[in-house]
DNA sequence: ATGACTGGATAGTCCAGA
C-alpha cells in the first residue's frame, strides 16, 4: 500500500547521536525526516552523515550553526525548493539556525526549532513570540498543503504537560505562547497526534534528571502540525518512546507520522476539495510500479 | 534541595536546554 511516514526528533546533538540516529532510521524507515538540534556546522553534518544518508536513499538539506540550534530535513521522495530559515524571521540578535523547509512528495514539509524563551517576559521569550509570528506568516502562503514538525517548545495544553500547577508562570505553557500556536493552527492546521490521542498521557520531552522518564513525567512539546488535506491522510500518528529508553538517549523522543498516499505518490491534493465534496477514499492506494 | 542530567566549548563561580 502506498504510504509515506514522516518523523520528527530533537535529537540533542546528531553527532552524540549516531549510535541511536542510525539503527532507528533502519527500523523505523520514515521516508522524510526533520531533525532539530543538530548542534553541527553544515560541512561537520555532511562529513558525519551523507555517506549514511545516501546508502538509505536520503537526501538531505541542512541548516547549522557550530554550537546551538541546527536543523536538517532528510527525504527519500524528494526536497525540492529548499529554504532556510524564515522569511523576516527575527534573530538573537543574529539570525539562528532554526527552521529548513522544503517540497517532498508534493508537501512542504518544515523543520522547526521554536527558541525556548526562557524566562516569561524576558528578551528571549519576546523573541519567541516575533519568531512564532514570522513563522505564521510564512505558512500563510501555503496553509493547506503545509506540515510543521519539530520541537515547537510549547505545551499545547495543560494535558500536554504531567503537572501543570507546577509550570505556571514557567516557558511553554503561558497564554501568549499557547496563543500563537492556536494562531498556526486557526491556518487551518491539526495536531494530528493529539487528534489520534484525544485523552491519553503522550508526552515527547523528560527532562535527563531523577528519573523524570521513568516515571513518565514529561510534555509534549514535539509537534506535527498538517493542514486539513494532508491530516485527512493520516492513517497512524505516534511518539516513539522506545527511542527515548535505553543507553544513550535524546531527552525527547520522535514523533511519527503515516500518511496514506494518492495513486502518484503524492499524499494530498494541492487545491482542497470544495467544502460539499462527499468524503474521498481512504483505503490503501497502490503506488506506480518502479 | 531553587538539586538531581547532558552537550558544547573551554578551563569559568562556564552557558543552554525546558
Amino acid at each position: 500500500m502506498g504510504r509515506v511516514r514522516i518523523a520528527t526528533w530533537n535529537v540533542n546533538s546528531v553527532k552524540q547521536r549516531l549510535p541511536r540516529l542510525l539503527p532507528w532510521l533502519d527500523e523505523r524507515q520514515p521516508d522524510v525526516v526533520c531533525l532539530q538540534e543538530t548542534k553541527l556546522a553544515d560541512d561537520a553534518f555532511h562529513a558525519l552523515l551523507d555517506d549514511e544518508l545516501a546508502q538509505r536513499g536520503y537526501a538531505v538539506a541542512v541548516y547549522g550553526e557550530p554550537r546551538w540550534n541546527g536543523v536538517a530535513l532528510l527525504s527519500k521522495v524528494g526536497l525540492d525548493e529548499v529554504r532556510i530559515g524564515i522569511p523576516d524571521a527575527p534573530g538573537f540578535p543574529d539570525p539562528e539556525a532554526r527552521a529548513v523547509s522544503a517540497t517532498c512528495a508534493g508537501l512542504r514539509i518544515h523543520s522547526l526549532y521554536v527558541p525556548n524563551g526562557r524566562e516569561p517576559d524576558s528578551d528571549h521569550y519576546h523573541y519567541k513570540l516575533a519568531w512564532l509570528a514570522a513563522l505564521r506568516a510564512q505558512v500563510a502562503e501555503a496553509p493547506t498543503t503545509t506540515v510543521l514538525c519539530g520541537d515547537m517548545n510549547i505545551a499545547p495544553t495543560d494535558a500536554d504537560v504531567f503537572d501543570p500547577a507546577s509550570y505556571v508562570g514557567q516557558t511553554h505553557v503561558t497564554p501568549p505562547e499557547r496563543a500563537a500556536l492556536a494562531a498556526l493552527q486557526d491556518l487551518g492546521l491539526h495536531d494530528v497526534v493529539r487528534d489520534r490521542w484525544p485523552t491519553e498521557r503522550v508526552f515527547s520531552y523528560w527532562d535527563y534528571r531523577a528519573g523524570m522518564f521513568h516515571q513518565d513525567l514529561g510534555m509534549r512539546i514535539d509537534l506535527v502540525l498538517a493542514g486539513a488535506p494532508v491530516a485527512e491522510r493520516v492513517t497512524a500518528a505516534w511518539i516513539d518512546r522506545q527511542a527515548r529508553k535505553g543507553t544513550g538517549p535524546s531527552d525527547h523522543a520522535p514523533v511519527n507520522v503515516d500518511l496514506d498516499t494518492a495513486p502518484d505518490g503524492d499524499i494530498g491534493p494541492v487545491v482542497p476539495p470544495p467544502s460539499n465534496a462527499r468524503p474521498r477514499r481512504r483505503g490503501p492506494v497502490k503506488l506506480p510500479q518502479s
